[in-house]
DNA sequence: ATAGATTTGTACGTATGTATA
DNA sequence: TTATACATACGTACAAATCTA
């Protein structure tokens, strides 16, 4: 007996939900656009039920809207959601820092600097959007998963899924990549210190996300 | 041709969906239990299909938990859990009384002060237990809509989803109803004046109906 | 407005994997 | 452990609703 084919492929559903919604978020849809399950059933090459399950999902994240009548629609941002999200999003990112303050070990802390360090060594190095995208999410994920709170991971997830479409336009063309970092190192200053000022600092950062967004949202309309 | 019938009947799945959440919350199963698809299409008469897709949803909410294997077993709600969940419900009511206050029209706070003038009656009449829930309810229910951020309002129905088993604990027997609405009453004094007080005033509010879930929680495990 | 073509909602059948004796 | 029963994942079929010509 060997080691390999240790766990079980997913079921359809789920890697098709996992696929659907990177399609999604990755703008390989328009929004607005209606979603057809017979068609991704046929493109996918298997029965609609495994398909339709995951579109269920998909529209519990927001992804996919119910039309009118019947069917679903490709969940379109506008300039308002992208506020209300940033809201909830500041709220829970808040709670999350604030927790980790309290509950994070040294060793936890030093894993979160040791990636700030790693970031701006690829900067240096000139590395890719998508690869700067991973590592500043990377950031908040590990904020995130030292606050130790499985619930706020949760819920913070499904909220990023809404936003994700805007973190791409964050680092498109020349970016804030290396301000955001700074923003980053300035908020893990006082991390480390275990200082409450961190909070307001991950405020501010967000802030500046946002109207930077908002910022990109405008011109790309014109 | 006549006014009537205006609205098409929701698809099963979603049907069943809200049947089942309603049977979980109010706890028709044991926590743990597991759940059966083929047997709950036999208990209503349909077919597995529109029972799966309830399922898929309903596990997205967290009321489902997926065992091990394969299959769903029904939510238990731990003291952590409990916890993890009020320090999120307490970061999001606190940004929609934030939002409530700046945004509410008079009108619309007017609505919350004869809500509250309502409940007070009810509960000199001796309303039940489950009315009593339900007004409270509509407190934060209101609360919520009049901070006008439409993902806030789906995303604190989300969390509260997980805590309606304690609302249900809080009102049992004796309970803290009459506590409860003078909480709501110092809360919304500061909401009148619009001033930021109701902010902590909400967060201590959450906090005593924490203490008490988990003293009623203890107490329940002996 | 009607007829035909899509598309969704639901029933049902089958295969595979899991529990149970 | 093996054999049986059972539950789930997925496919297929059909009916009802919706869209389109």
């Amino acid at each position: 007996m060997n080691n390999f084919d240790l766990h079980k492929p997913l079921p359809y559903y789920l890697q098709f939900y996992e696929k659907i919604k990177q399609m999604i978020v990755n703008g390989e849809y328009e929004p607005g656009q209606r979603i057809n399950e017979t068609q991704l059933a046929k493109a996918f090459g298997v029965s609609r039920s495994p398909i339709r399950e995951a579109m269920r999902l998909l529209e519990k994240d927001g992804l996919l809207v119910a039309d009118q009548k019947t069917g679903f629609i490709i969940y379109s941002l506008s300039p308002e959601d992208v506020e209300e999200i940033y809201q909830i999003r500041t709220a829970l990112e808040s709670l999350a820092i604030e927790l980790c303050i309290t509950r994070a070990s040294d060793e936890e802390l030093l894993f979160i600097e040791q990636l700030l360090d790693r970031t701006a060594e690829e900067i240096k190095q000139g590395a890719e959007d998508s690869r700067l995208i991973e590592l500043n999410e990377h950031f908040h994920q590990l904020i995130l998963e030292y606050s130790h709170n499985k619930h706020l991971k949760k819920q913070l997830d499904s909220v990023n899924v809404l936003i994700y479409f805007c973190r791409v336009l964050n680092f498109k063309g020349k970016g804030r990549a290396a301000e955001i970092l700074d923003e980053h190192q300035q908020v893990f200053t006082f991390m480390k210190k275990r200082s409450l000022k961190a909070v307001e600092h991950m405020q501010q950062h967000l802030h500046h996300d946002l109207v930077y967004l908002q910022k990109r949202l405008n011109t790309k309309r014109d």
